[in-house]
DNA sequence: GTAATCCTTGCGCAGTCTGCAAAGTTTGCA
DNA sequence: TGCAAACTTTGCAGACTGCGCAAGGATTAC
């Protein structure tokens, strides 16, 4: 952990603003802010803010935590079945959420009126589910059932937060579990052998 | 089907314009594109492009055919075991689909490279996916299970869009029994019965 | 045929985003 | 420590986006 003092402000410089974004953003939505009111609040030049992030936006969104080498080696390595190993990595992903439990309720609130912004994640998104797709094929051999095995994983993340928003009660963790029970449910169905039909 | 002119020129125009936008940026991608250019493509003045879309990236995305009503009381009413039901809801979707291949290629092209567009598309989908559970609701009196396989049914069809793109020889219909079969295969794991966990 | 309704359009304004070049910081190396 | 190379920040100018407004044109219902 030895990073240079620029990489260091550049990740504090870009918090920073992400913060100032989001903090402006609560009042009237995103779109109601300018950027030129981000730069002012983050104490640097308009022309510095697109310097950081692309647009407003993407200030919003910031950088989410990815998943990291340790996690998908983990999943890659599988001890255990693999529903048992999905859920842990999924938990450990869920507790890196967790930390920045502002920021996340923040966002969200940002998605849900903003289309751009939802744009913007939902690439970020993609780029994680394929790199969970690539370990998961390792352990698979069948890139259909392990895009499929991902795009569940990653779709109970974004419903868990949302359940633990809309809730308010519960934990992040909590509302995966909840989730993440009726991912199984559903398996359970699809997965249900059909009465008269053929099977492979 | 007696829809008043107006209706019908406003429909025709606005597949008009979504056209123009679309053969725009075949060229040098949407970003490349003015919204000027596209109302002049159109043949109405920048100001009426505004009054059929709020921005060029809904104007490439259009209006997607929406599950109609037939669908969905199909699904609902449920004739036979769920999954061939959902199977059956998706292949009717995507034959819906098909009768805009060329629109459907396009839209695709201009999802890989612009995000604004993305978060449209993603928006119309997640209210076609609440329309989805709250019909697969009235069958399971489970919303979190609901939720799962609108989730896993609306993510296919995307799949298989994809695919289709990517491969260039199958038909539409070919590559979501590709997908399925996947979606089919990940539920399997996800529901196989674990070794010496406890199961409820 | 006529009144009510809805659509189109030009104009103007506030905001977004980029290229460029000058000035300021940080880094590695001697 | 001190200096050159590499990188950052910043102001400015300029093209593009998107919307409110109000006048004029088309369509509808009766």
């Amino acid at each position: 952990m030895t990073l240079p003092l620029r990489e260091k402000r550049r990740q504090e410089t870009a918090l920073l603003i992400q913060r100032a974004t989001l903090e402006l953003a609560k009042e009237n939505g995103l779109d109601a802010v300018t950027t030129d009111a981000i730069a002012a609040a983050s104490g640097v030049s308009t022309r510095t803010f697109f310097n950081y992030y692309a647009n407003k936006e993407a200030a919003a969104i910031g950088h989410p935590p990815e998943f990291t080498k340790e996690q998908m080696e983990a999943l890659r390595a599988g001890t255990g079945p693999l529903v048992a190993d999905l859920k842990q990595f999924l938990d450990s992903h869920m507790e890196a959420l967790s930390e920045r439990e502002d920021i996340v309720r923040l966002v969200g609130s940002v998605l849900r009126s903003n289309d751009k912004a939802r744009g913007i994640l939902e690439g970020l998104l993609a780029a994680e589910r394929l790199v969970l797709t690539e370990a998961l094929c390792a352990r698979l051999n069948n890139r259909q059932t392990a895009a499929s095995l991902a795009n569940n994983a990653t779709s109970a993340i974004g419903a868990a937060i949302f359940l633990w928003q809309k809730d308010g009660e519960i934990a992040l963790s909590a509302a995966l579990d909840i989730v993440w029970e009726g991912v199984i449910d559903a398996s359970r169905l699809l997965s249900f052998k059909q009465d008269g039909e053929a099977q492979s």
